[in-house]
DNA sequence: CCTTTTTATAAAAACGTTTTTATGAAATTA
DNA sequence: TAATTTCATAAAAACGTTTTTATAAAAAGG
């Protein structure tokens, strides 16, 4: 009782597979009756395609391909639901690989393990791998940088606005010392929100002190840690505000803060990026840059799914930020 | 300039497609010589193996499916990381599935996209596709209930047994009026969790209010919206204690009563399940049974890699919570 | 009523691999 | 040296589909 084939359909109904395959893809070409017949056999012996026969001969996975080395946290599993949902009402199902090989990821995209792929991974995938991709024509859409040329597409949000809008904003407020909270130097979002950030500073005659960018790793508890640490070192003199370059590392640090005894925003101002769903549910509520993750996942899929039609090539999307102003910041107090 | 195959390496380096794979796939049947050189324009040529037609053939992908119908929240992504990084140690890559169509899930499993599954859904699988999937010797495991036969594997938490503890911990305390804050009834753990609870009631003989349950969705912000309005209807008579199904609630709680200007646990003590990551560095730490996702998330790779090889059969397994006291619970005030 | 077109189905080829079987040359044995 | 074994490689079959081509019967046209 191995595993039924359209063979053993075919035999059972008393026709070729050729007809078996015309009746499953409702290929109009058949006698109704045969249809129904070749039908109801397929049904009875519980007949389930083989997926790998069938992608071997249509060159077709209908799948994409999600390559990121995370998924911790909000911004990554929203992104991954709404692509989910996305492909799903395009007729594709999403692939999630969680790695850092390289070779994984390359043996999975050139081995056309799925149609088209998103990809997130932090410097990873370099110059030379992209070539090789174009050469392959491999439709792919890249979610933390952006293309000029037309064969890869891109969907961003715009960081470096963000960081700057951020920045200027608590600077209108009368902030004068500003820390930033920064993920790792290999994230691009993390280091174009603090290069937003300086470009404010600089803009507005801030001086910079190397000792106000603090590594939190885009986390709430490593930040929590991180921050704990900086108040040690630095309570004499505390900035009256932090920039965090995401919603997590804000609340990380808004919990050291209060752990000290700090007031938020009584004492100290605290900002984050990506306006996460418990953001404004936070205590206090916090002041963010909201990162349309719900369109980006959408335009990315789209976007791909066009590509892969060849309707559409490969182009750069920016999203751009808003700032949702709520009870974490405030006119400093000194 | 189309994609290249085996025969193009094979015409290239001027040998049979037999000799490429055998040289590629390592069997040392080759003149070293032959190997090394097929190696070498296979590399020239950039030429990646067609994953399609291996599986095909094989009859192996080398993938481990995921079924779910939700990657939101702590519980997921940690299950996902951790099952992620034990199936690339295996050799095996994982496909997550975010859907509710169990259509999708069938063709998908039946259709041999993966040599094995993992599923975690709610109910929607029912005993009429189990027994398909038996009769097709699916590999399974499923993460939210447990089997008695031995061609299912499951790795369940004891739920039950976990309410109960919260429950009887509360109770010791001396709290005689404890809410208890539910997902929906489809999820096993939120049911599981709360009969325990109810069972610990029952026991030390306190009265049950069917008021005393609340749903909350298993989600922060769902259940801070659900506890206000549950405050504003009891304001009068609030509980002493709330034991809420997972973390992510117990903070939600914590937030409403926070913003109804009641201390934690200086007026109401609350009590979450999971012990996920943020859990000790809220504000106040919250007390909690720890469920050991990634032992469980490991467990089950392994189980299930084994059933693949044929080395073991479907076994339940059942991994048992800890309760973690910390400073979101106290004795009640009056 | 014979030829052409249409219709319905079957047969065969193809997708890109791996694996089994076949083949011929070299090495070993008798 | 003839017969056997070993070695290295090639050829062919197979995996389960879809798609292209072929075939036979029925319908239509003159």
């Amino acid at each position: 009782m191995a595993k039924i084939t359209i063979r053993d359909v075919a035999r059972e109904a008393g026709v070729s597979i050729s007809t078996v395959s015309n009746a499953l893809n409702d290929v109009d070409v058949l006698n109704p009756a045969t249809k129904l017949h070749v039908l109801e056999v397929a049904e009875r012996l519980n007949y389930v395609p083989n997926l790998n026969g069938k992608m071997l001969k249509s060159g077709k996975t209908m799948m994409l391909g999600f390559f990121t080395t995370s998924v911790s946290g909000p911004y990554f599993y929203k992104l991954i639901e709404t692509m989910s949902r996305q492909c799903e009402r395009h007729g594709y199902g999403l692939n999630v690989f969680v790695t850092k090989d390289k070779q994984v990821i390359m043996s999975n995209i050139l081995g056309r393990r799925v149609d088209g792929v998103i990809i997130y991974e932090e410097l990873k995938i370099d110059e030379h791998d992209i070539e090789i991709m174009q050469k392959d024509k491999i439709k792919a859409v890249f979610l933390d940088r952006a293309f000029s040329n037309d064969t890869m597409g891109s969907v961003t949000f715009d960081s470096y606005a963000a960081g700057y809008e951020a920045a200027k904003y608590l600077i209108g407020l009368g902030h004068k010392r500003i820390a930033y909270i920064s993920g790792v130097d290999t994230m691009f979002d993390s280091v174009r929100r603090r290069d937003g950030y300086l470009a404010a500073l600089k803009e507005y005659g801030l001086p910079f002190d190397g000792d106000y960018v603090i590594q939190g790793y885009f986390e709430e508890d490593s930040t929590f840690n991180a921050i704990k640490a900086f108040i040690r070192m630095h309570a004499s003199k505390l900035p009256t505000a932090f920039l965090a370059g995401n919603d997590l590392s804000a609340m990380g640090c808004v919990q050291a803060l209060k752990a000290h005894g700090y007031e938020v925003p009584g004492d100290v101002s605290v900002v984050g990026f990506d306006d996460i769903d418990i953001a404004q549910y936070f205590s206090p509520p916090l002041t963010t840059v909201r990162n349309p993750i719900a369109r980006q996942a959408i335009l990315t899929v789209d976007h791909l799914v066009r590509m892969i039609q060849g309707k559409e090539e490969g182009q750069s999307q920016t999203l751009t930020g808003e700032l949702i102003v709520r009870a974490s910041s405030h006119v400093p107090v000194d």
